[in-house]
DNA sequence: CCCGGTCCTTAACAAATGTTGTGGGCGATC
DNA sequence: GATCGCCCACAACATTTGTTAAGGACCGGG
């Protein structure tokens, strides 16, 4: 499970390096000062960890603060289906408020740090927040989004393209949080991890992660990934690359 | 388009038919007070409409009354990826006011009845009513669930088993609904619409609906579709029978 | 330094699913 | 009562994808 770290120094959120960034909207001096109460600490999670496990209650809500997550659902023969990927800024453990208990797990991909807010006071928030209680129900809209997105990619896709979507998703994604450097990623995804996401087999997914890799289209080193030519990876991924994506954060 | 219809005789809030079932939270006299003043009217729809189209920015916010639609995406190819079903209780429209604009489309796939609400005075429902601000982001956790559960079941499960889970979805849908009768439900579906929800051709979707057919599990004549042994068929879609499910309405 | 684990790679083969094409039923329309 | 369009059925064949199996690279622990 989850490692607790000893908390060596938090970010105040007022100087919070991910809320400087465009995509989210600016909050107001007294929004601000509740989620700094709001907050009760941060937490350091090793890759690989569960983080929320499926028909459990979390005992709180996180946001992610650096690293990346996954949520997955597990099948009756085993199988895995992951959800949807997490990135900085993303919630984790929203849908216990709502749905009364976690429906699918969460587990981290890479080292991660998170952080972690008092799910009693989340009513504080629509009771006196407007605006940031909005701002719940459009990262729960964001949130859908994204995993339609997925099952049309999944549904309706072939396996080429199916996976140049996931590349470009994540690297525009990424571009929003600034953590593309030279067209390069960071790219903590196994083999299993694609397989996983995108509905094929592991094998198979070898198979077209090299066409993909032999076509010149990215370079993959280690745990980095290049995209040679964003504008023909998104020609085939059938990806907008323009679109702005600007979305909340609490 | 849609057509909007005379009003014959609208619904009062606190008739309405479908807020009397246990499923869903009972609502307060001002809250319902609100939504009575919240909504500006019903409106007809016949079969086979498109109610929203991807890219627009839908004038209104509707809840569905009666009748069946879908959600949908197309893609470059032509192809068509259904992302949900929409049931009588489910909104229309919500993302436009989250995300901007319509990501996806909606049609109808019965005759429909809907509930039109006012987009401006959504606000309202931010500023002065706290659980009903909380029943919009539990309405659009609820959505997202339905969408991860149908990614899981194009990505993970074989074509013979994907098909059941889609039957016992909608059975137990429509049992909280109080929508079955006899093991029997409404199947405005062709097979064509079934293929675009399972991410199958519709050759495919013939044969293994035919498989399913004769196993004696289900029985289908014309527009009706009768679960034999929902146990069973419960066992091979790997779909939980007693699950209560509540969820919110506005 | 060896060992076991995880991840990647590739091949040969098997199975699931897609494609193309043809025909029949049936209801709406003229 | 012809005709058109939509939906369903089914066959033959093509293709994609899955399965099983085997080996290599790498890494951390004993």
């Amino acid at each position: 499970m989850a490692r607790l770290e000893p908390m060596s120094t938090t970010t105040p959120c007022q100087r919070c390096a991910l809320r400087a960034l465009p995509i989210y909207r600016r909050l107001n001096e007294a929004e601000l000062a509740f989620v700094e109460k709001f907050k009760i600490g941060e937490m350091e999670v090793q890759a690989g960890s569960d983080i929320l496990l499926a028909g459990t209650h979390s005992a709180h809500l996180f946001t992610i603060y650096d690293g990346w997550c996954f949520r997955y659902d597990l099948m009756e023969d085993g199988g895995r289906q992951i959800l949807s990927l997490l990135l900085p800024g993303d919630f984790i453990g929203l849908q216990t408020e709502m749905l009364g208990t976690m429906q699918h797990s969460v587990q981290s991909l890479t080292d991660v740090r998170l952080c972690v807010f008092s799910r009693e006071r989340i009513w504080t928030i629509f009771e006196r927040f407007p605006q940031l209680s909005f701002d719940l129900t459009w990262a729960a809209a964001c949130g859908e989004r994204t995993v339609e997105v997925a099952l049309a990619n999944v549904g309706r896709r072939p396996s080429f393209e199916r996976l140049a979507a996931l590349v470009m998703h994540l690297y525009r994604q990424l571009e929003g949080l600034r953590l593309v450097k030279d067209g390069t990623i960071l790219w903590p995804l196994t083999q299993q991890h694609i397989a996983d996401l995108l509905g094929l087999s592991t094998v198979h997914v070898n198979r077209v992660l090299r066409r993909l890799i032999n076509s010149g289209l990215i370079r993959l080193d280690g745990r980095r990934l290049t995209v040679v030519d964003p504008g023909a990876l998104a020609e085939i991924a059938g990806v907008d690359l323009e679109k702005p994506l600007r979305r909340p954060l609490i």
